[in-house]
DNA sequence: TAGGCCATCTGGTCCT
DNA sequence: AGGACCAGATGGCCTA
């Protein structure tokens, strides 16, 4: 559960029920033994899971990695045996040769996988910006985690986002800030303490600049100085 | 061994 | 007609 700490924010690591402990001890325990993904990363995935089992017949059942359709090509496990059984495809296929019919058919499988792997990717791109602890001991989010740490993230943000706007509306109206904010206007605390951990620079009475370290254009003060 | 997660195959549906 | 998208089925791998 240490890695979790780096998480930071956690209201918006609150998952689903039956997500979130689950996902809590998959990155924790698991991680917690182990290194890294003992699934590697499957080809192409682009740090995605490569599932040893998957290449095996990946790699022989691919048109991609085996030559594009045929001859290397070897019935999937299940889908090739639920093929094999069919011997015919619906659709489109129907009235093709045989041989037609199973190349439209590895063409189409061709086709998902390239889908399904560029979905992976696009999984991958969403992890590495939710900042949950990426190390190595840390097991890679599972694919619905991500999705609804992603969509937690988006809601605290968009939180903090109205939060801060709130306050430097506050700020602009020339309250001074000696007199504590108002609790609905002070997420930090009684304390003049800053999201950002700036310190106010005494150029500014707002003290606008102790958020982004530059005079902030929503500061009437900044802006009013030459 | 059970449960979770995943990759792949497959057929159906919808859209261009 | 062909491609994209989707959901169900299947089986492999890993962890508790």
């Amino acid at each position: 559960m240490a890695e979790l700490k780096s998480l930071g924010g956690e209201a918006y690591l609150a998952l689903a029920p039956g997500y979130g402990p689950s996902a809590f001890a998959y990155g924790a325990v698991r991680g917690g033994g182990g290194g890294e993904d003992p699934r590697g990363t499957y080809p192409g995935g682009g740090g995605a899971d490569f599932h040893p089992g998957a290449l095996g017949k990946s790699a022989e059942s691919s048109g991609e990695q085996s030559g594009e359709e045929e001859e290397g090509f070897e019935a999937g496990v299940k889908g090739g045996a639920a093929f094999e059984r069919e011997g015919k495809l619906k659709g489109a296929a129907v009235g093709k040769k045989p041989k037609e019919q199973r190349s439209l058919r590895l063409s189409i499988n061709a086709r998902e996988r390239r889908r399904m792997h560029d979905l992976n990717d696009a999984l991958d791109g969403l992890r590495s910006v939710i900042p949950y602890a990426h190390s190595p001991s840390v097991r890679k989010l599972s694919k619905i985690a991500t999705l609804l740490l992603a969509k937690n993230y988006i809601l605290m943000q968009a939180q903090a986002l109205e939060e801060m706007r709130r306050l430097v509306a506050y700020l602009n109206q020339g309250q001074a800030l000696s007199a504590p904010l108002p609790a609905t206007l002070n997420p930090f605390g009684q304390s003049p303490v800053y999201p950002f951990g700036g310190t106010a620079l005494p150029g500014c009475p707002e003290k606008c600049t102790a958020f982004t370290g530059a005079a902030s254009a929503l500061c009437k003060h900044c802006n009013d100085k030459p």
